[in-house]
DNA sequence: TTGAAAGCGCTAACAC
DNA sequence: GTGTTAGCGCTTTCAA
């Protein structure tokens, strides 16, 4: 039925290390048995079964990657950055939704190790201490892509999230508003609560003004959600940084509904770049996270995890920047 | 180093047999003897090697997911339908994209075979014979998601995407509309030219409408394309079916940019139903694509071709309607 | 109910 | 340059 290296070697007239050689590339066999051996891998149609080559050298070419939800824009993209360089290496990937659950994440984690993945990407709202445990267990790299270790202890690319928060609200201070709200999604994520939040309080600070837990709203991330609150609420803060451009985009309708005009009422800023920034109207300036290129990066560090290659920072922090377009100066 | 099932044996006092029986919940073990197993598991911290497993039993539990780009928004949520029904059937994914590029897919398709993969799922804008003759080698089933063959001869889950186009295009003519455009994606894709295309040109002809072909608009398939285009014509239809949200929301913006009115001055209807649709002013009417439902209705198939369960229908129809906003009524 | 033994298809020493 | 020979860790008859 299938066709084994055994087959091509007896088709061939060589051993199966022979034909294993060649199909691995190694250069120690003569051109003329090359080519005979690979005339019997076409005739015969053989296709090498990579599962025999795992078990044989425990390498099976394949990395894991765990997400909290592969429909969500801002994981589809990491995820396209992680494959893209993933193929690159000629690895392939095992893609599981996490949701967010804990005991999920560390399920995913135990299946993917079972199947001998060469390394893991993980990305998660937090990385509690019942996942860092059982990261510190695996024995293949783990690498975070666009997921903060609070402990610092895991291979990890992102950006300056806090930093770019504190640009963000920052301008809008320099723009003249002194009542800047922030509209965040869950603070049970650690960007959200140890990062943007914390950004948004630097900057304020540092303007010399009070932290009003009024402007600080923590929603669902989502587009219906700040439009809601925005009704909901009588506060009227004339300058708003988001957690993300849904949310942002939720705040400036809210704003349009109550007949008030954006930039020229309330300046607004959102957080993530997605392409929904560029089609609304009007047009929202968001900060830029490069999440393919984190997903990228995030992969490329596997691979050197993967070969042993030397690493010079395990926790790398990508460039930022925002995109000023017409909902905010 | 790592723990085998012949440690387990050991350390329980029985042979690798009766420990694979436990394993793998054979009722054939008494509780007596399942129970020191059982123990000896956890007490050696043992976790059954997959791939060992896969050469043995020649299933790896595990299908390959061919997708022309996760970052999409429609291929995501189609990803997210395949793989929650995949994980409620205890299959992993290997998923990989292949950019619409023939040459890529054919290749991936290959590699995943080597992989020993039990199944594919395949998404695709257009099987080429090429495609449809390597699919036909494969030695496991190959279900296509919200993919159309036009052979009909791989078993595929989709909606009736001409049944739909044509729907839009009656109601925008059954508005009043006698001059309705068709905004589209390229034609090499089958869905756009076999089925949309073909769908606004029954609706016409039904209507008793003339096919205007400089109505019709073959664009790349994006907000950008249709704003330019619309920018660009000096056509200018009351009516406008897109061949997606993100052309539809181009159409819009292009629209008010004329200083026109929608739906006042021209109807819009899209098609997808992205939660774009809910995020724009005016909110877009759109055809309902059940994507998540087609993803999970087309791994569901896979896994009864997987288990040779038996099959109603190989090409499964799912039912679509018209989600009506505001952009048209 | 349990065990012994033969593979699954390949890689990787090691010898020649 | 090429062949021989052990495994890799598990499933699966077949016997007992």
């Amino acid at each position: 039925m299938t066709v084994t290296i055994y087959d091509v070697a007896r088709e061939a007239n060589v051993s199966m290390a022979t034909v294993s050689r060649v199909v691995n590339g190694n250069p120690n066999v003569k051109p003329a048995t090359r080519k005979k051996v690979k005339e019997a891998i076409d005739r015969l149609g053989y296709r090498p079964n990579a599962v025999a080559r795992g078990l044989a050298s425990k390498k099976t070419t394949t990395v894991g990657v765990i997400i909290p939800d592969i429909s969500k824009g801002f994981y589809a993209e990491l995820a396209r950055g992680i494959e893209d360089i993933a193929t690159m290496y000629e690895y392939n990937i095992i893609l599981s939704n996490s949701d967010q659950n804990e005991d999920k994440e560390i399920r995913l984690l135990e299946t993917m190790l079972g199947k001998q993945v060469d390394g893991i990407v993980l990305m998660s709202d937090a990385i509690t201490p019942a996942l860092r445990e059982e990261i510190g267990r695996s024995s293949v790299p783990v690498v975070l892509a666009g997921t903060v270790d609070l402990e610092g202890r895991i291979p990890s690319v992102n950006i300056d999230y806090k930093g770019a928060a504190q640009e963000a609200v920052s301008r809008l201070i320099g723009n003249g508003h002194r009542e800047v709200a922030f509209v965040s999604g869950p603070f049970d994520t650690v960007i959200n609560r140890d990062f943007l939040l914390e950004g948004y309080r630097d900057a304020l600070r540092e303007a010399g003004l009070e932290l009003d837990e009024g402007l600080v709203f923590e929603l669902e991330d989502s587009y219906d959600a700040a439009l809601e609150a925005w009704h909901a609420t009588d506060r009227r803060p004339t300058g708003v940084f988001a957690g993300s451009d849904e949310l942002a985009i939720g705040v400036i309708h809210g704003v349009l509904d109550a007949g008030l005009a954006v930039p020229g009422d309330v300046e607004v800023i959102g957080f993530e770049n997605t392409k929904l920034a560029r089609m609304v109207r009007p047009r929202l300036t968001s900060v830029v996270i490069p999440l393919y290129d984190i997903g990228a990066v995030s992969m490329r560090l596997l691979t050197k995890f993967m070969s042993n290659e030397e690493i010079e920072d395990p926790n790398v922090i990508l460039p930022h920047r925002i995109e000023v377009r017409e909902s905010a100066k």
